[in-house]
DNA sequence: GGACGAATTAGACAGAGTCCAAATGTTGGT
DNA sequence: ACCAACATTTGGACTCTGTCTAATTCGTCC
């Protein structure tokens, strides 16, 4: 996603690159989420897109939140047991987690280097590696 | 947790030393999650115990499982958005995921080596690091 | 045995996410 | 404009993981 405002007209166009139908409320999620600068969860999105008119119901964020995922336009990060985060940077990256506070922050993968992973087991491909940093506030 | 035959006294034993007292029940969890060399989620682990004889309850499961975490006998793993596993493992070491069969793979932490990372946000400690490299098999 | 605190229990509850069948929207052809 | 065919959205029921609570049971110490 190159980096420009975030408007609908945007988005639509976002939207059809990537095969998808840019309908009314698939702009507004993707505004949601992508001008909105955070890591968002399922239902904060909900809370969002009906702030403003247009109303979305629940169902419609689930399966367009999935469809986004398929079609790569943004990636889910698994770090809380209860919800999963929506994060609209699909550039290789790790994240910070503070435990304290659930917040999220990017870690640019560019300088990172893993080495003494062992070798993949037979016939597997890797699909993808996450760094999670757990992070929180030092006692003091 | 050294390497031995975890037996129902053993067990026992390994608990009060973390000043857990060996209930009836806590020792059945216990020896389910070491015995059974897998990780395991919380549901598995309640279908494992109930097997045998001595019946448990859901909520003495959830109870154990959180005591034991707090005692650190255990970690959680998360890299499924639908459930915790639980691993018996405590040495640092990180997951290979495979994403078709939820299948997962201890990896030593010793010998690898991440450098890059960028500087912890001013009065963060670090509480730990996760890498989970998502797997798959190769597509032929 | 009795008393007291710790542990367990069933079942209600909460929250995330899925599913379904009905309704609505969109598109192209005539 | 109308219709047919298809895609999308919707409310609500449902499932599943996990928590909470008040009542019971267990263990221990006297």
């Amino acid at each position: 996603m190159s980096r420009q405002k975030y408007t609908r007209d945007n988005l639509a166009e976002v939207l059809r690159g990537r095969g998808i139908t840019p309908t009314h409320q698939r702009i507004e999620i993707a505004h949601a989420i992508f001008s909105h600068g955070e890591h968002l969860s399922a239902d904060r999105i909900l809370a969002l897109v009906n702030d403003r008119a247009s109303e979305t119901s629940k169902a419609t964020v689930y399966n367009t939140l999935n469809l986004f995922l398929e079609k790569q336009l943004i990636r889910e990060v698994i770090v809380d047991p209860s919800k999963v985060f929506y994060d609209p940077n699909t550039e290789p990256h790790h994240h910070f987690y503070n435990v304290d506070t659930g917040e999220l922050t990017d870690i640019d993968a560019r300088g990172i280097r893993v080495t003494g992973l062992p070798a993949l087991p037979r016939g597997m491909a890797t699909a993808g590696m996450d760094i999670i940093v757990r992070i929180r506030s030092m006692p003091d």
